[in-house]
Order: C-alpha cells, then structure tokens, then sequence
RNA sequence: GCGGGAUUAGCUCAGUUGGUUAGAGCGCUUAGCUUACACCUAAGAUGCCGGGGGUUCGAGUCCCUCAUCCCGCACCA
C-alpha cells in the first residue's frame, strides 16, 4: 500500500495533481467521452465577471453545477458544461476609471476612449486568470476548450448579428424615453440596475394657484405648467380639463393648465400635482397620454439649466434649500413636513444619484407584434404573429421551460407583467459598441462602416445583459449552425442565483425564442445566496468576507464543497458556517482511514449478498434524489452511510478476533461497498474519491501481474453510476 | 401597494409525495490513546416543529387565521 495512507488525508498534496490528470484526459470535453452517448446535459455557467474575485457565491455555484454535470457524466451522459466570464461593462468600467483617476488624475474624457478601452482591457485580461484559476480549484468540471469571453470575436458576431436580425425585424428602435439616468456614470442604466434606498427628507407643501401641492423635489418645479387631477375628485370638480390659470410662481407669474388624469392617487397628499414629464416617468406617461410638452430642467451633470432662472446652474442638492427659501419669502410655502420616508433610486455600481430624463435611445420593444419564422415553442406557431413578451410568458407557462419553484415562477411572471421596452444603450465606453452608422437623416445598420463619405458611427455601447442574453447559444457557435447548437441547444439546465431572475433568466427566454424559435435551456433551478452566520450578505463595508480560497487551503475542496451543499435545499440561502466544513474535513479523513483499511488487504472470496442488495437500495434512493435536485439529501444519505455503516458497523463486524485481520468472508463486501461508495460521492468530493480510486486501480494492477484479477485503468470521472 | 419566503435541539439547517419512538453538523456531558482513523470511538442530555383554529384514522408536512422576521418588484407627486 502506498505510504501516503500512513498520514491523514492531505488535499493540498492532492487536489492540484488530481485536477491535472483529469484535464489531461480531455473528458471535460464532450466530444472524448468513451462510449455510446446518445443523450445530451448541458449547462453553460453563469459567466462570473472578469474583474472579480471569486467568493462563495461562486463557489457555491460551481459546487452546484459541478456536482450536477459529474453525475449525468457518470449516468452516460454526453455532458457539456460551457465556461466563459463576461465583461459586466459599467462595473468594470467604472471600476478601471476610478484607478486611472486615482493614480494618473485623469477623467476618463481627459485620457479618451481607445486609451482607456486599452487600460480596460489589460485589466481583464490580468484578473480574467485569476479567477478562473479559482473556478479550476473548486474541482469545476468545465470543457475549457470551449472558453467563452463576452467581447472576443466570436461573442461578438453573435451580438452584431442579432442586433441586426432585430433591427430589421422592427424589434429594435431608437426614441426619445425617459431612461434612468447615472449623472455619477454619465451613462443610462437599467430600471434593474437600479437599488432603492429609503432615506429620511423633507416633504412640501407649496400653494399653486389655488390648489395646494406636495413635493420632495422643489428643484424640479420650474417647468411645471400641468396641474393634474383625478377626473372623479369631487374636491376639484369646479376645475375642468383644458382650463387654463394664471398664477404666481417661482421665478413669476405663470399660465397654468387643468389636466385630469385617472394615474393620480386622490388619497395621497391634497389629490392634486404638479408635473415634471422630462424627469418622471409617471409625469411622462400622462404627458404622453394628453399630448403635453416636455421641458428640461436639470442637465446630464445634475444641474440646473436656464428655466430655472436665478438658479441655473446650481447642484440639485444645494439648489433644493434656496428655492424653499425664495418660496417662503413669497408666501407660497404652505408647510413643510420632516421625516418624510421617501425610496431614492441609486445606480448599485456608481452609487450616483438616478436623474431620469428624456433621451434618445435604443430599446428592444417587448410588445411589438412581429410574425416568427421558426418556432419550436408550444403555443406559438411558426409563421403566427406574437411579441416578445409573449415568447418570455408561453416558454415557461408551456412547461417547455420548467421552473419547478413554485415562488420563483410566479415572480418570473410577475415580473414580465410589469415590463417595459428595454433600453438597450449605453453612455459607456467599454463593451460591444451598437453597429449602427449615422450620415444626416440616414440610418445604417450593420457591424462594418457603410461605402460612401461622411458616415459616422453610434457612440454608445450596448447593455451587457445583451450580449449576455445570447449567451447559451452563443457560446455554441450561433450564429453558424454548429454541431454544437445541434447537439447541445436547448441546454438542459440553468442554474443561476435569484437575483438575476429578471435580468439574464428572462431576457435569454426572450432571445432564443426570437433568434432561434426554442427555449434556451429545459429547466431553471434558482439557487440561494450564501450569506454569512447572521443571515447578512457579504459586503465590503460589512467586512465580513470569507474566501473561499482560504477555506480551501486550510479544509480542502471536497470540505467545502460538501460543507456548502449538505443541509442546503435548493433556492434557500446558505448561512455560512466554518465549522460544518471543518466537520467535513474530518469526513474527508475518515474515509481516507476506512480506504487504509481495506486496501491492506487483498481482495478475495465473495460478496456478501445482503450487503450487496441493503447498498443498491441506497444507491437507488440517492439517484432519485439527484435527479430530481434534492442534492443536500443525497450528500447526506452517503456520508451517513459511509460514516455510521460502512465504518461504524459493517467495518467493525469484518474485524477478526485475530488482531489486524480481516474475517476472509467480509473482504470482497468491503472492496464492492468502497468502490462503489466512491462512486456515489463522486460528484459531491471529486478530489479524494478520485485520489483513493487511483490507489484501488493501481492496486489492482499490480494484483493483474500476477494473473489473479482482470481490470482496466480508468478514471472515476467516466466511471458508470452504480445505479440504473 | 403587489408578490415571494421563513419560523423545527444552545447555534446553523435538513425533513421529497401527510404514516411507526422528529434528524444532521457544530456545541455540550461522561468514559476511553480498543492494533483503519484522537481529523477518532462508545454512551448521553437537549425539541408543546412560532401562537390559535380546522381537515384527517393519522399533520412538522394540507387549509384558515394571528404574530414576528427576511427578500424581490413597483411607487406618491
């Protein structure tokens, strides 16, 4: 026996060297697998963000993933686990302009766009290896082969092309909208992107004419000429649609308009407001609605233009005060309420303070009827006319896309209820820019500058959940018809945290419906968030961040890896907790000890039948739990077994009454129940079970010299599940 | 406001379709260096499964209700 089981299980020793082997054996790659394998199981990762760092929502992810693709690797399966990283634009950009700004003092205008492109790009680069070299420690499965970076060419001929497909279809349009603007960003940003916070204001009340109104935005007031009503508020009945009023204001006497809308809420404050349509969208809509005009108050910078007169160019913030005092001093402050609760809407990346304003900009438009070529979709035929959204509701209503989560599904759906056309366009720099040319009135749409003089090309980028929209398609060679898209379109699961529901789940449902007429995977299992003991996210400011490499170093991947997975159901949240991986570090080691035991021994005579039959009824029990994603159970059920029968009883009992021996009757029972323990934990502690499976093979070489047992070497990565 | 989830042992959590004495890890108590393993072994303590009501032969599991907490989404001027 190798001397190695003579100490404790060391997975720094192991881990690295195992990893090697297996890379080395190319069976991450699909097309290498041995054997007949007709059927498919796919996944694509989620694409981490270059720029960062992995944390233990990564690594809980891989744990996931990973487990899932070596048991339907095991079971036969042609498996397919794509990797690739994204280039999350507006963080990574904003995240390379504050280093320059930092260390060279220059804005990102000051250094211009292809110098900071270049910066942007060598940063990725350097960081890209990082973490993938941390995906690769988590033991990930992934056919590197088929590495895919959201900007390299291929990615980005998808991206042009479906733009394109889109544009020509009518789907994608640029317009004046009212978009949420990032003054900090200089850039638009996705209602997603946004997070809500609740901060303690002030609340107004300012006399208008004769109506009394409520605001926490005084600084936005100049442009309102709009008063709007409830048509049923029977306050205000006196006051008709289209009746005009002059009245005393700000900066002077103004002509006001009686406008009743039914959106206003007559409970709330006096039932009567001003409006501000170029920076609200509420204000907007009934703008739109009544055929109002729209005004600018407040520039990209967040500032006050010439409307607002003595005020222009004042900072909202400090503008705020000063036109409560002038309103004062005019009698028209009727009182002033503290501690309003009121939401304010940050950009999460920049922390920028969203200004919504008007603006032209590109938008995939979700409600648009268009007439679909191919549809593989239930419910939506080829050639029939359908929208988007009606692509994104009948793919998971049909069951064609399963989300067996209850709650997320009906979230899912909420959500598609409430949406709007997506603004596709971004003020940034960094990422697939819009293939769009421009020459006076003209419009072209196309990856390569037309013929002719005097074109010039769209400025802005597209939103990175574009390109990321594509991503299980587009990863697979679309769009040229691989046979990669052949065999391995629809993927057969997604499984990515809930927070992402709405911005990626969504929005690949809704580009594989239109580009290529199916789903994009079969089913979506939403996973928690791995939160810290207290149930708090991780947090820079918090300070409570746990690296998961640290963990790996000091308990090992398997450790980890089972210390994530056991006790967590699917869709819960994981509350990190040391000491259950320090308990299955202690696992990892006893199973080491029992592999001691029964390799000092050689094999022979036969296995014990009860043994035999009480163990494939686990087996059968595990794989139902597997396939049917109660991995936390299948976890337990085999390191109880191992542990508490196989060591505690089934161990014990083979112990001879002569010291160190083993009862000859037992020996085969011991050498079945290992190996086939080893398979069944596999997926879960890829690392140590592949390592002892070695030593068994190698053993039962050496035992082949002699002529006494017939075996191949082999890896237990492609070793057959032991259960139908 | 709309929607989702949670409440089970000191702590962190399991408990799939309702079915015999409710489980795991860590922690705790006691005893043991027993020749695979002290990263161990053996024995043990700890639970009106949030409160109340209901369905059922039977409920931690299904229904109603109350309470507390968490999370999405939207938003009020």
């Amino acid at each position: 026996m190798n001397t190695k089981f003579l100490t404790p299980y060391n997975p720094q020793e192991t881990e690295g060297r195992i990893y090697k082997l297996w890379e080395e054996s190319g069976f991450f790659n699909p097309d290498n697998l041995p054997g007949e394998r007709s059927e498919s199981f796919s996944i694509v990762l989620p694409p981490p963000n270059v720029t960062g760092v992995l944390h233990l929502g990564h690594a809980y992810e891989s744990a996931l993933q990973d487990t899932i693709i070596r048991f339907q690797r095991m079971r036969g399966k042609k498996t397919l686990w794509t990797p690739g990283t994204d280039s999350a634009a507006i963080a990574t950009q904003s995240k390379v302009e504050k280093m320059v700004q930092k260390k060279e003092g220059l804005s990102r205008h000051e250094l211009g766009r292809e110098k900071l492109i270049e910066k942007i790009e060598q940063f990725a680069k350097e960081s890209e290896d990082t973490i993938l070299n941390q995906i690769k420690r988590m033991g990930a499965s992934l056919d590197w082969s088929r590495y895919a970076y959201a900007l390299d060419d291929k990615r980005k001929v998808a991206v042009e092309t479906a733009f394109q497909r889109m544009f020509e279809e009518g789907l994608i349009y640029r317009g004046h909208r009212i978009v949420n603007w990032d003054p900090k960003g200089q850039t638009t940003i996705s209602d997603d992107e946004i997070a809500h916070e609740e901060k303690l204001g002030k609340f107004y009340y300012l006399k208008y004419g004769p109506f009394i109104i409520g605001t926490a935005r005084p600084e936005t007031k100049f442009g309102d000429k709009y008063v709007v009503m409830h048509p049923g508020d029977k306050r205000y009945s006196q006051y008709k649609h289209g009746e005009k009023l002059e009245l005393e204001w700000i900066n002077g006497s103004i002509t006001a308009t009686v406008i009743k809308d039914e959106a206003i809420d007559m409970e709330f404050g006096t039932g009567v407001m001003t409006i501000t349509p170029w920076h609200d969208r509420t204000d907007f809509e009934i703008a739109e609605r009544h055929g109002l005009e729209k005004e600018q108050i407040i520039d990209k910078y967040g500032r006050l233009l010439p409307i607002a007169g003595e005020f222009a160019e004042m900072k909202i913030g400090e503008a705020r005060e000063k036109i409560i005092e002038k309103l004062e001093k005019k009698g028209l402050l009727e009182k002033t309420e503290e501690n309003y609760v009121h939401n304010i809407a940050t950009a999460e990346r920049t922390g920028g303070l969203i200004e919504p304003q008007i603006m032209e900009q590109w938008f995939v438009a979700v409600d648009k009827e268009f007439k679909i070529k191919n549809s593989r979709i239930p419910g939506i035929e080829s050639g029939s006319l359908t929208t988007l959204k009606k692509i994104m509701r009948l793919s998971v209503e049909s069951g064609a896309v399963e989300m067996p989560q209850e709650g997320f599904r009906k979230s899912y759906f909420n959500w598609i209820d409430n949406l709007h056309d997506w603004c596709i366009s971004r003020q940034i720099w960094f990422g697939h820019r819009i293939p769009v040319w421009y020459k006076g009135e003209e419009v072209h749409c196309d990856s390569k500058k037309p013929n002719g003089e005097g074109w010039v090309e769209d400025e802005d980028v597209l939103d990175t959940w574009f390109s990321s929209a594509l991503w299980t398609f587009s990863t697979l060679g679309w769009p040229e018809k691989t046979r990669d898209l052949e065999s391995f379109h629809p993927t057969s699961l997604i499984s990515p945290g809930y927070e992402i529901l709405p911005l990626w789940i969504s929005r690949m449902i809704l580009m594989s419906g239109f580009h290529l007429g199916q789903v994009p995977f079969k089913k979506v299992m939403i996973h928690g968030m791995v939160r810290d003991k207290e149930g708090r996210k991780f947090s820079k400011s918090l300070d409570n961040g746990v690296d998961p490499i640290e963990m790996i170093e000091k308990y090992g991947t398997d450790a980890l890896r089972l210390g994530l997975l056991v006790g967590t159901a699917y869709g819960n949240d994981v509350k990190f907790d040391e000491s259950k991986i320090r308990g299955y570090k202690n696992f990892a080691n006893k199973l080491w000890n029992i592999a001691r035991f029964v390799l000092s021994r050689e094999k022979e005579g036969d296995i014990k039948k009860e043994l035999q039959e009480e163990f494939d009824l686990l087996a059968k029990d595990l794989t139902e739990d597997m396939e049917s994603y109660r991995l936390h159970l299948a976890a337990e059920k085999i390191y109880t077994y191992i542990w508490h029968r196989l060591a505690d009883e089934i161990i014990e009992e083979s112990k001879s009454e002569t010291k160190g021996e083993i009862k000859s009757e037992y020996i085969a029972s011991l050498y079945y129940l290992l190996e086939n323990s080893l398979k069944l934990l596999h997926p879960f502690m890829p690392f140590i079970t592949e390592e002892i499976w070695q030593e068994l093979k190698a053993k039962m070489r050496a035992l082949d010299s002699r002529g006494l047992q017939e075996t191949a070497d082999s890896l237990l990565v492609i070793e057959p599940w032991p259960a139908k």
